[in-house]
DNA sequence: TTTATTAATCGTATATTTGCGATGAACTAT
DNA sequence: ATAGTTCATCGCAAATATACGATTAATAAA
């Protein structure tokens, strides 16, 4: 790609929230994190039996749900045990909140 | 790509968020919704002097987030008046509360 | 040690995204 | 009618994302 040289330089908030919001940008990461979330104790790789893709297509997704922060995995040989990063997810929460918040945005009508 | 003859199936509710998720999964649609949610009244194309980016990247940019549907534009010739869609804005808000609703997820620890 | 199980990674093919300049369409103003 | 303004669209190039099968790594079980 022909690159920018005085590229746009964005803030942490900006380049946090679209991370996060590429990594749920995908409906099977959405399936897989609705799974992981559902689950009452945490989640291994049954995943590849419950949703009809190749193994290393779902660990590719694994991984970019772990590279996003929202999961966090416990290698439990031979198995890996995945499960929701509280943390982040209450983090997501609120970025998304105070992103999507009402009063913030579009205070007046544009029509 | 080589792709699965029977793809996976997923619910409205998945590719919704899958959808608006993409549409913000970029840090400029990012500034750019805040820019038009900061403004007063709705904005215009002054977008292409606030962001430093070909006007043609800008109007791309622009069109996905019409297509998302978190937006909506008014021709007011010879310009255009860009500006939060508010019922469809709510309705993310929701969409992604619920989602990173922190009851939902994550009810016991995993470790 | 050999075998089986689980999951990551590699290599590859294809699709999509991103960015730009150039052009075109629509409308205003002169 | 002509020229100017604003913005969308086209066409291209390069980067990323997506999906798969094959292979590898790590460990448990025999």
């Amino acid at each position: 790609m022909k690159r920018t040289l005085s590229a746009v330089e964005y803030s942490g908030d900006e380049e946090g929230m679209a991370s996060i919001a590429k990594a749920i940008s995908h409906p099977v990461r959405i399936r897989i994190l609705k799974l992981l979330a559902s689950q009452q104790c945490c989640f291994t790789g049954e995943l590849t039996e419950v949703i009809p893709m190749a193994q290393s297509t779902i660990s590719q997704h694994l991984k970019a749900l772990l590279d996003s922060g929202l999961i966090q995995g416990e290698i439990n040989p031979p198995k890996v045990r995945y499960c929701i990063h509280r943390e982040n997810w209450l983090k997501a929460y609120s970025m998304f909140g105070g992103f999507f918040n009402a009063d913030l945005a579009c205070r007046y009508d544009c029509r």
